[in-house]
DNA sequence: GTCTAAGCGAGACGGTACGTCACGTCTTATC
DNA sequence: GATAAGACGTGACGTACCGTCTCGCTTAGAC
């Protein structure tokens, strides 16, 4: 009865102990390489020498570079959330009454954030590298996608009972309906991703294709 | 319009020279090893071996590992067609008068297509690269997606014409509006990829969110 | 007079921590592989394949392949010197009173090292190498010919002090002339090397080419 | 009895279609990169494209890089002797009557040639590769150095038959007793070679080492 | 005067080795 | 015991040449 923390082969290491300075260090240093050099250029010994550290240290909190760079990219979102919010982190979507209003302003912001070139780099390479790893896929869904889809889901949902929304749309697959065109829009720049395009998703969205009769 | 080539500065080599054997060998052993041992693991020295072919033959033809492959996933796509349809490579998007039936039979093949797993790894591999390599990424759009985007857009054009998609609708944005989720739900793994999904998106894509007054 | 190793601009890798280990398992490959195969179809490759080492630590501590068959030949002479005198590695001119025998004596051997099929591939790749890059011959001279030339003139300046040797002549000289025609004969291949030619080139020397008065 | 040729199983070229043309351009070409980037740095490839030439054109003629530049050489030789003595390229060497005065004459001139730039490089590199390869080294010996060696044994012999040297005494090796010497300082850049030190050579080789009684 | 076969320039090909880079593991000394 | 440093075995990179081969083109010598 050695070990306090998971008795699997692989050593754990004393999370208690571990050097903050250096933690930070790899997050500054691992964004930077990715904002400077590109996702596949940066390297893990990149980074430990950009961080003052050595390698080991990273490979013994992190599975990989892509790990890596995921967690410093949630942690930036972090500290921006806690610089603007000032409260812990959340953020929330608005309600005006006017749903596409609403919608047209969240959606305008998304494109914004998208084309900022200074997550632009990062976001892609996280993206992409999600794509191909399914484990860290699930880990980039949950940490950085799936909480900002909830915020839609719940004003959809909200507007569903004000009547805004039919009732028999599942908030989730509407939710989708204005997100998915923009993602795809943005992944693989098939067209150029604008505020008219947003404004285009939610009227063909909440309209429809079909003809009012 | 003199040369149908690239005229670039360096070694241009000769393309009449080439040898078609190896060319072939080398999409087949770059789709079997992408399939075996996935695309992170598939290295060009393994392509060339598993082809019977130098290291250089390749470096002469193509820029990358993700352009060899993307060439070759272009010709399984020629060839497929070819055996199919026995034309010249354009597949036929339905039209039995019933626009909703149409794009769910449609959304629900390319459903069975994109959770195949002979076709998944390279498709992800190519997506993710193109995502990260805008060069690369517009190949893959021009020569793979937008073909049959455009015949999306052909469709929803008619039933346009038909009276069966509002007069104020840009098409393009149509299609967007029914193929971005689905390609947002496969290549982010947000949820299951399902026929009944391809059928509540053009449910939902049609009829719009907002209630029918 | 702070660093004993080159102070140079690149990376330099700390030698105290360096494997001895794959130090020996170098040479021992590099000399085996010259023995088998010959210098020019010895690989860098192949010596790291055969030591069980990566080709990065041959790379981290030689410049060249040349460099390791020099330094695996120097140990090895190092080694049979200990194994053989037990002293510190000097070997010493033997100084029986008669000249001429002596010096037969030690062209004899010198002779029977240099056709010995053991040390004659290296030898012969490690001279042609130094002919050509004067960086590496310096050392070939510095470290395993020179140490042998002063023993000669060491013989040769007892010999001129005891009489046996005309007061006009410079010993360094008259090492050359007997040393220089057996060295021409074993690289160039013109006769065959023999006991008799060394005893012929030792006669002839002494008692000069001109008739005595 | 289908070939003209000798019956060996590889195609022997027709030696009277041979472009003259493109022979000597190899020769310039060979000559020209050896002195410019050393013979190590020059390769068959290298040589083909500077003179404007297919590689096969040389793979039928010659058998490695080696022959090629031995040829060269040669040739070289040839021309230089035809420009200078207007014979058939056979130098003389000097008889004066004054054996020491003719050899020093001759090995300073050597010298000369010897450290000459010009030459210094590719007789380094053809000299190396014949003490590696034996077939090599023995043609080079053959072309190159027996000739001249030859001549010092027409004038040793001379001397001999005229009282000048002793009876007893090989000429062959009386000639080593000097060449090997200049020739050992020259390749293994033990130190200077001058003329004081081929003035040297011969009086000691002429005089003997042991006092005259 | 044609015809045909060789040499020729060019360069694509299957290979081998190069020298470099980064991987992930391990060891050593420091704090 | 975590850390900075970095040597190690491993394996892929992209490049340089190897020696062979296959193209058209030209250029004799045989008909």
């Amino acid at each position: 009865m050695a070990d306090t923390a998971t008795p699997g082969t692989p050593r754990t290491p004393d999370s208690t102990r571990r050097s903050e300075r250096s933690r930070r260090a790899i997050y500054e240093a691992a964004l930077s390489l990715v904002g400077e050099a590109g996702y596949a250029r940066t390297t893990i010994e990149g980074i430990a020498a950009r961080a003052g550290v050595g390698k080991q240290t990273i490979y013994r909190w992190w599975p990989s570079k892509a790990a890596v760079l995921l967690e410093a990219f949630v942690d930036l979102g972090e500290q921006a959330a806690e610089a603007a919010g000032g409260g812990d982190g959340g953020y929330e979507f608005p309600d005006t009454g006017d749903l596409a209003a609403d919608l047209k302003a969240v959606l305008r912001a998304t494109v914004d954030e998208l084309v900022d070139p200074k997550y632009e780099a990062p976001s892609r390479a996280l993206t992409a590298a999600g794509i191909v790893d399914p484990a860290l896929g699930a880990e980039f869904v949950e940490k950085l996608l799936e909480p900002s889809l909830q915020l839609y889901v719940g004003r959809l949902r909200a507007a569903q009972e004000a009547g805004d929304v039919r009732e028999g749309i599942d908030p989730r697959v509407a939710v989708e309906l204005l997100v998915g065109p923009l993602s795809h829009r943005w992944l693989l720049r098939t067209l150029p991703l604008t505020h008219a395009y947003a404004d285009a998703l939610v009227d063909c969205a909440l309209g429809g294709l079909a003809p009012r009769r």
